[in-house]
DNA sequence: TGGATATTTAGATAGTTATCTAACTATCTA
DNA sequence: TAGATAGTTAGATAACTATCTAAATATCCA
């Protein structure tokens, strides 16, 4: 999964308040755009930024869409930002992962 | 500091270039676009928006200026990652730090 | 002081993105 | 099948961003 992806769908401070929201429990789109002053399209178009990243799964159940998120592609993340992070002396497989 | 300014920082692939470069070693703003196509501006304009995302930190020697990487910012995010991704069950002061 | 080197700032431009309204698709139910 | 509800897609627009060239600033050295 692209790293770069993950992370502009994350930059945007509506997108980070949905994650927030769904790290609660998993939401319908109509709930989730209710949590908000924009517009259903609007909310619709982050939903499917924070998908395509990988970051939220959607599941249809009759008319509605349930959102939910998938923590894996942040794990990545996080492993990326320790790499960076973290001072030399680890082993060759340690180092370079992207 | 701002989560949103890290986040964007990182969302560029050459700013996060920048970063994997400056892990090995600082470098003054002129061998970090050698390492580049891209013009000395447009790498100048870069190292601003890491700087100000707190990312790195500059530092006048001379007629260079070297460039060195600042993890700190990058923990704090390493632990909202953490907090997003981590399941139930915390104690309170371990939920919702933003 | 004046020229050379390193880097940034200014201004312009093309491409991207967040937002809106209007229209469309999908599903349920009476 | 018709109407209602949930959600997305289309198209337009304003704001933002990455990039460039040209010009300005800062420092060193002869």
């Amino acid at each position: 999964m692209a790293l770069g992806l993950t992370l502009k769908a994350l930059a945007d401070p509506t997108r980070r308040d949905i994650i927030k929201l769904l790290k609660e429990k998993d939401m319908t789109a109509g709930e989730i755009a209710d949590c908000f002053t924009i517009s259903k399209p609007s909310i619709s178009h982050h939903l499917n930024i924070l998908k395509q990243a990988g970051l939220i799964i959607d599941e249809r159940q009759g008319q509605n869409i349930y959102y939910s998120l998938n923590t894996s592609v942040m794990e990545e993340l996080i492993r990326w930002l320790m790499n960076v992070t973290r001072k030399e002396g680890g082993s060759a497989d340690e180092r370079n992962p992207d």
